[in-house]
DNA sequence: AATGGTTATGTTATATTATAACGCTTGTGT
DNA sequence: ACACAAGCGTTATAATATAACATAACCATT
């Protein structure tokens, strides 16, 4: 079940979806959405690209909200699971399914044009890659691929 | 085959043979290892945890050696398949084997708590991965895979 | 060995990404 | 109301990386 991001949808649909999720899991867990926290990860789920901290932090119409007060909404997401940070990009993702990581890590499709941001969840490939590490004897935490290339729209 | 990099060893063999094999290898290519280029990889040699850029900059014995010089090599060697780098770490690592990365992209367990950094070569994973991703219509160019956890070593 | 083009390096400044430190405010439970 | 914890504002600075331009080293050809 591809989510096809990647192609023409009613993204207000993510957004709002992502949205309730995101008040829902934190009602459970018991931890606060606050403003700023909410405002961070609407800005994130503007689209399903990377989005650089910086531009974020432009992107706050009042002008005045600085680094750190950004930066600790990203790290409160970070934690919930409701974004993901791209290494290879220094940006940041919504994830459209917070529970789905526990059994294959964080798996992602990269656009090198676009930088658009789409997730797997292949299971088998994660399970060969965390019997090859435990072979040599490594305790595996966090599985990460993130797989660079082009998407559908790009490769015209 | 692991090659225990993570085990006691001759450390000296292994820097010996990476600078050979680079040496051969810009032969090879009519690519020139210059002198700060050789530095560079010397000091990524220095053990198999993966450092940090401006580590390197600090270590050059001169103490005038200012970042784009540094970063300018790392460029070079990244372009040469001799050193990869660690998006999750921003660091860099010796590459044992820049001829091993056409089929199965970089594969590497970081260790969080000394760095240390083994590949792997897990042709399998790797492939179920493309096979997921071309699925959804994305052309891949260059798979990541980063895993985290703990080496032998640091799992006291 | 001079010439001229290319590649590599030096140098200064600056861009980009991220965090430390500290004090104030807001929320929460008693 | 009070006390404690969590969140946020603010200033400064750390850490990572690149732009731009000048000089030097290399190399092929004359
Ligand atoms: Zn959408
Ligand atoms: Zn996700
Ligand atoms: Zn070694
Ligand atoms: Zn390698």
């Amino acid at each position: 079940m591809t989510e096809h991001a990647h192609h023409q949808h009613n993204h207000n649909h993510c957004v709002k979806t992502a949205m309730e999720n995101a008040a829902l899991l934190c009602e459970e867990k018991g931890v606060r959405l606050t403003d700023t926290r909410k405002r961070v990860l609407e800005l994130i789920w503007q689209g399903h690209e990377a989005v650089k901290a910086y531009d974020l932090i432009q992107q706050f119409s009042d002008g005045g909200t600085k680094p750190p007060t950004v930066y600790r909404a990203l790290d409160f997401l970070l934690e919930q699971g409701l974004i993901h940070r791209i290494d290879s990009l220094n940006a940041f993702i919504g994830c459209p399914h917070p529970d789905h990581h526990d059994e294959c890590g964080l798996q992602v499709l990269v656009c090198d044009e676009c930088h658009l941001v789409e997730e797997l969840h292949t299971h088998d490939a994660v399970s060969t890659i965390a019997d090859a590490a435990s072979a040599t004897g490594f305790k595996v935490v966090r599985p990460v691929v993130e797989v660079h290339g082009l998407c559908e729209k790009c490769q015209a």
